[in-house]
DNA sequence: GATGAATGAGGCTTCATTCAT
DNA sequence: TATGAATGAAGCCTCATTCAT
């Protein structure tokens, strides 16, 4: 009379408390008997659900991914249809408030992007995860230029799309480590300035949009 | 008569040794052990020069920083007196060849960027080191406003400063971490198309730098 | 009405288990959840049935002194009734054949000899089945002297069996951990010229049963 | 200014350490810190002279194989240049006086025996040390040979030093686990007769040994 | 009887740091 | 200054055992 499995929660949960410990003392000093602490769980549980620290992590970066992935389009919703409004929900998805929101996600997701140097596995989920925003961009920029909003040239568009990538994740790493760089809300706006002017947007409807 | 001291040789070249660990396995596994061989020297030697391994950390950062600042400057004496050409090559500096030239130096770059999460000396160091470009840039900015190459309002040239201290900054860790993300050679030019956009640098300038 | 207890068949299940994991791994080396594994039972269950994993050695030592006792009386019954021939049998249904027959069983005696050193019922039943398997050798030796066929004094039957059972032991050994030592098909031959010997045996009735 | 290394009389300590523990307590069961222990120092400093708690089994199997051929060695000298006398003394250097000497060293032998079954490099250790017995039994035979005191055939040289140590060997392993099926004193004894027997001993010179 | 999750102790190993020389 | 040994505190992981279902 087997009782159902927990696994899935269980890990899920694991990995949270790995996010949590990471964001305060890095993947190196959030220990496991930390993670299970945060977990409420016994240290020897952590094993029994996953095969090593770095499974952990692994799962973590996953969970993160996947949190971002449904941020952006959840703040995307509203502007659907009008890729002016998308590319600026997009930016101020990221950018707004604060300058990247949540500290502890961003302090996670520069952790990330550290491991992601040394383990493939890792770099490959958080590529990916970067690769998604890159092409919900794209995305955007096609139509745009089907429409006639943008007039930005197909052969630029990836790059652009790069470009606004790194922009919003150079403005995570100086959120999180050199804040007094950034005027007060500048961010989204320079953001957007850079944006509009890489994917052609007429001055009008930039102006439209702020 | 005692021995002339070596110690600042030795400290620069223990910190050295850290960073070309910490480029491959990271700070935390960066052992003094490790630290020692790849300086050749006994790994008691490291505590006498240094009291943690938080020091070594701070000197090797600062070495950064200052390596960083040298290779600005070099690259873009140059260009010295023409805005412009200084914008432009500031820009190249960071991202022509190879969106980041040495990989290594890359590595430490963003492994730096994770410790000053949680340090408040790296990140002050760090944070240093960002300020010095923007303030080069915003120096840049507002001599070509002076002279009429740029046409960015004043209130406007930190923010802008930021953008591409960001930008570039971001590109790193994309060339790190996601060099797939970035078409070949895009780096350079679509950061220059945003920085002339953010520095009002009228149109035929733009393409007389390109 | 309760289902039949199937207690006795998961012992010897999870013994047999165990003594599968034990010759390659070792005593310590068989995790009960190996053990679970190798007897297709959840982890759960095996402290069901047994108490420690203690008792599980002990059954499955008693599994292996059956198995050997078994197999001895099985080789010696076309042997019955003339001492050398038993002799010659019960030397043969060790030695034969590889020197040891099942090199899993080999494993396991010799990993139970050494549990034997450090747990008294370990060594009882080990013992016991050493004790055994002289006892066969002795009843084997004095009818041999009733009927004339040895010449063995009595009061050296005792150390004639040890000696052969040391023998036979010590081939084990051998065979497991240094066969290149044994010239192949030697061991049996050598120690029933050695048995032979210390029975007392004509060598008329030597030659006769080689 | 360095100090002279102790590394080696330490690596000695440490593997006696683990010898006196392993006799105990068996392989598994000596932890690093019971060793540490034992050999008077920090647990920290164990693998500082050792890459692993294995290569402390092999520094400690080398030991034990080079103590056995010493005592072989010092217990034939006095019998040197006497075949008979030789084999006699060889026989008695491992089961005269309590059937196997030192109780530890005992345990450890048969520990490392089953220890050998999985590890190579711990089967070669050990395997060397029986093929070392044995060839000494074969330069013994051969010289009797010569003499004119055995009359064993050439061929059969190597199956009988074979089954003598295979005998010492498993009188080894009852001394430890089944010693009541000793008669006491016997061990030597029957050894005795049955190497004379194997090596062609005349009955003369036998009883001479005696 | 059976399952699989849960517990917590303990083991091996690594490592920053200290110390005698 | 320099060396290499020494120290002791964690850290990751394994595992026998227990427990709720």
């Amino acid at each position: 009379m087997p009782r159902p499995s927990n696994t899935a929660e269980r890990r899920a949960q694991i990995a949270r408390a790995l996010l949590k410990n990471m964001a305060e003392r890095g993947y190196e000093g959030a220990s496991i008997g930390a993670i299970a602490a945060a977990a409420h769980i016994a240290p020897g549980l952590v094993h029994y659900h996953f095969e090593s620290k770095r499974e952990i992590l692994l799962a973590a970066v996953e969970l993160l991914a996947q949190d971002y992935a449904h941020r952006i389009e959840r703040q995307l919703a509203p502007a659907a249809g009008d890729p002016a409004a998308e590319l600026r929900a997009f930016i101020d998805a990221h950018l707004r408030t604060g300058e990247g929101a949540d500290p502890s996600a961003l302090a996670c997701w520069i952790c990330v992007s550290g491991e992601a140097l040394r383990d493939a596995d890792v770099r490959k989920a958080f590529a990916g995860a970067l690769e998604g925003a890159a092409q919900r961009l794209v995305a955007i920029a096609r139509r745009g230029a089907r429409e006639g909003v943008f007039s930005c040239a197909r052969a630029d568009v990836d790059a652009a799309a790069a470009a606004i990538v790194a922009t919003i994740q150079g403005y995570f790493v100086l959120a999180a480590t050199a804040r007094e760089l950034i005027p007060p809300g500048s961010a989204a706006d320079a953001t957007w300035a850079m944006a509009s002017g890489l994917f052609g947007l007429s001055s009008t409807t930039r102006e439209a949009s702020r």
